[in-house]
DNA sequence: TGTTGTGAATCTCTTCACAGCT
DNA sequence: AGCTGTGAAGAGATTCACAACA
């Protein structure tokens, strides 16, 4: 079984989210034309990921919908579903606690953590909140493998120790810092500034 | 002036996010190797991309703090002040009205919209909510450059119209879909879901 | 000695072009 | 006629290696 580049698995993530709009409306076959048009991708790029997975579509006719997805879906999401953990339960974090994201059946979101007394104890969207300290007992017990954090960014980097103490090997980080953790810990930044910044740089750029 | 990609961008706009750290801190030099441990991309890369701007470090001693800092912005955020425009007022919504980001002096949310009339004219961190109707005529009146998309995703396309309508140029996406825009309005997707499944997939891969 | 700046080499990703199939 | 699958070409980004310099 090879492995996928991020950006080819990124972008195969993105047609399962497709082909679930596309089965859900009963459309059987897909061509690699449709899905550049739902997606933004070229047909070309789309045909060439798709080659590295398997051999599904048939000339002529396109891809069978639910066979791509299932053959996507066996590839990158083989084992069962990714628990989460949240670090901090402020404005972004019970946000998070209540986002209706796709494929809500492969991502649960088992345990949330805070300092603050007064939120511990608390349900948000049936996730109960507990306390910072007990996050590497909660974490092991509920097989958490990802954790968020959305604390303020003085306390990002302490609540990144914790994290890894509790042997969580993913982190999604939305404070605007770079976390100092082992290398065998993966960290996927989120900054909000800088996709604003970046994006009007961008912007800019295209006029002048 | 040349133009930089922008994957060359978003680590500048991480340098300018250390530099200013360090400039709180009193320090006035500053390595590529520094920058490397503090950023996590490596030295040479960060020398390359240094060099795009122009020779500003010397050699033996590093990169001077707060010339770089300013050389670094002088190309990216020439101008003034990018303003953004909310459309979603929701949990997410909210939070990203609280959000504080580094450069706040750079970045400022000037309006938000949604269509619950109960919200429509609240004040939340001192941006006022107006109905999603009047937002062509607000987006022109404040110089909104960027919208958010913060809706529930059945709703995100037709925002997205709107948000073309009203002249905006670039937008953030966090919904869970791919809009339809005209191409000389570009969009950066962030969709949760697909961030964690593919963090998921990583931690995966490299165990397997 | 230690660090910048950079051309060359390498690696990775995307696009092209078209054979092959239905 | 129309679409997939793919080798080859092309573009883009990173890493290497080292000259220049304080």
């Amino acid at each position: 079984m090879p492995r996928f580049s991020r950006k080819t698995r990124d972008r195969a993530l993105v047609y399962i989210r497709c082909l679930e709009a596309l089965i859900r409306d009963q459309r059987h076959l897909v061509s690699s034309r449709d899905l550049a048009a739902l997606t933004g991708f070229t047909a070309e790029q789309i045909r060439k990921d798709i080659s590295h997975f398997g051999r599904v579509g048939t000339p002529r006719l396109g891809y069978p919908t639910s066979e791509l997805k299932t053959l996507l879906e066996n590839y990158l999401l083989q084992k069962d579903v990714v628990h989460i953990a949240l670090f901090g339960v402020g404005h972004l974090g019970q946000a998070i606690l209540r986002y209706p994201g796709f494929h809500r059946e492969k991502i649960r979101l088992v345990s949330a953590f805070d300092k603050d007394p007064r939120k511990i104890g608390r349900v948000v969207d049936g996730v109960r909140i507990y306390a910072l300290e007990d996050a590497p007992r909660r974490v092991r017990r509920s097989h958490a493998e990802i954790g968020i954090i959305a604390v303020p960014s003085e306390e990002s980097q302490r609540v990144a120790d914790v994290m890894v103490l509790a042997g969580l090997r993913g982190i999604v980080n939305f404070s605007p810092t770079t976390l100092q953790v082992p290398k065998e810990v993966r960290v996927r930044d989120i900054d909000l500034s800088i996709e604003f910044l970046s994006l009007f740089c961008e912007i800019q750029d295209m006029t002048g």
